[in-house]
RNA sequence: GGAGGGAUAGCGAAGUGGUCAAACGCGGCAGACUGUAAAUCUGUUCCUUCGGGUUCCAUGGUUCAAAUCCAUGUCCCUCCA
């Protein structure tokens, strides 16, 4: 195992954990979150970009890099970190999400998924098997196993089938984990049900995973009352030892939220997502550089980010990019954006040290939300 | 001088008697986005006190009814001399 990992200190008011990852003689802190790169590069960013901005672990995903370039290729090239220049932690998603976003309740079975190529239609079938001997080729540091990832529409009789079915797949996972060098996930699902993820985790518990991922929270419209509870009820009973990851949870809220429940790790597209969409992240909010409003504001998105962005460009150059779709627009955004939630893991491990997570939790809330926020 | 074609909302461009305040695209204004089918998608874009009002180069006409038909004018384009 080229990865290890060790709690250091728990947050006295909350759950939170202050940890730390230790790969290839670097310590890399938790809680953290981790820019998403789905088809081997975090869009329209170089990786030295990424490390600038004191990222540590990146994402890839399995779905994504069978179809293109497929596996082999990788494998060939001698493993994702030497394909695409990353020395740094890489974890790969297992295609689950995929069943959520491609796939159709009738095309799920016991033996694996039916998809469809969404690049060509062509009619694929992605097993827990194949999901973690493509990881294995990849050479991830951290494999997921392969989930299905319900909507959170999903009645509580369907969810149910669907967890059991995930263990069994996370058994078959494992059984067929093959590199000694990755860490292998164990995904908890449940939707909002305190039975069924305590199920869900005691269960895959049981198979001894290198760390544990909560899953299915944030589809749909589910509510944020529901994603933390799944949170809550998910944690409640994970080891204090291993790793927690919770899966596409990027609002910046919702990190501190599931920080506060004793989650390590968090991934998300909207960082990226949002910058080519013309979005900024800032402390007082998100603000679309788009509006009008920025046409002649020579000013910083953020006087108090410490991004290449902020540090020589100002909001009515970034929002002329973005308005003449020139991606150095994007590239700018996306380098505050991603900057911006690091430097938001940067925060909350300070103020677990200090034991002062509420609040800065409250004061986070008071800056971005304003004062009228719901608190959850 | 002669022959033809054209002028439609910020721009381009459909529409050639009623269902037209006028398709569509661009531009503008705003919104959405949480393990990336997303540099995408959605709404809106004459004025309005939301009852209505004023439009399709201008003026006059035909008609119950005109962006659409007729006359004249203005401007633009092409070709011939």
């Amino acid at each position: 195992m080229k990865l290890d990992f060790k709690v250091n200190k728990e947050e006295k008011n909350t759950k939170a954990r202050l940890g730390e990852i230790i790969y290839n003689g670097k310590v890399f802190e938790t809680p953290m979150f981790m820019p998403v790169g789905t088809q081997g590069t975090i869009k329209t960013l170089a990786p030295e970009e990424v490390k600038d901005m004191n990222a540590g672990i990146i994402l890839a995903n399995t779905y994504h890099l069978w179809l293109r370039p497929g596996e082999d290729v990788v494998f060939h090239a001698g493993g994702l970190h030497k394909f695409m220049n990353y020395d740094g932690p890489i974890l790969t998603d297992s295609g689950g999400f995929q069943v959520f976003s491609l796939a159709n309740p009738k095309d799920i079975s016991e033996e694996g998924v039916k998809f469809k190529n969404h690049l060509n239609g062509d009619s694929l079938f992605l097993t827990p098997e194949k999901s973690i001997e493509i990881q294995n080729k990849l050479d991830s540091d951290i494999a997921m196993s392969f989930d299905e990832c319900p909507p959170a529409s999903a009645s509580y009789d369907y969810l149910k089938q669907s967890v059991l079915r995930t263990i069994r797949w996370a058994k078959r996972g494992k059984e067929a984990h093959k590199n000694k060098n990755q860490m292998l996930f164990g995904i908890v699902q449940g939707g909002a049900y305190e039975d069924l993820r305590k199920l869900s985790a005691i269960e895959t518990i049981k198979l001894d995973f290198d760390g544990y991922s909560i899953g299915g929270v944030a589809n749909d419209h589910e509510s944020k009352e529901d994603m933390y509870k799944a949170f809550t009820y998910s944690t409640n009973y994970l080891p204090k030892d291993k790793l927690r990851y919770a899966m596409g949870i990027g609002e910046p809220i919702d990190i501190i939220e599931g920080v506060i429940r004793g989650i390590d790790l968090f991934d998300c597209v909207s960082p990226t997502r949002l910058a080519r969409h013309g979005h900024a992240l800032t402390r007082d909010g998100k603000i679309n550089i788009k509006n009008a409003k920025y046409k002649e504001d020579f000013t910083p998105i953020s006087k108090t980010c410490d991004c290449y962005a902020c540090r020589y460009y100002t909001k009515a150059y970034i929002k002329h990019l973005i308005n003449c779709d020139e991606v150095f627009g994007a590239r700018l955004l996306s380098i505050h954006n991603i900057r911006f939630l690091i430097k938001l893991s940067e925060q909350i491990r300070e103020a677990i040290k200090n034991d002062t997570l509420l609040d800065f939790k409250d004061e986070f809330i008071k800056n971005y939300y304003g004062e009228n926020y719901e608190q959850k």
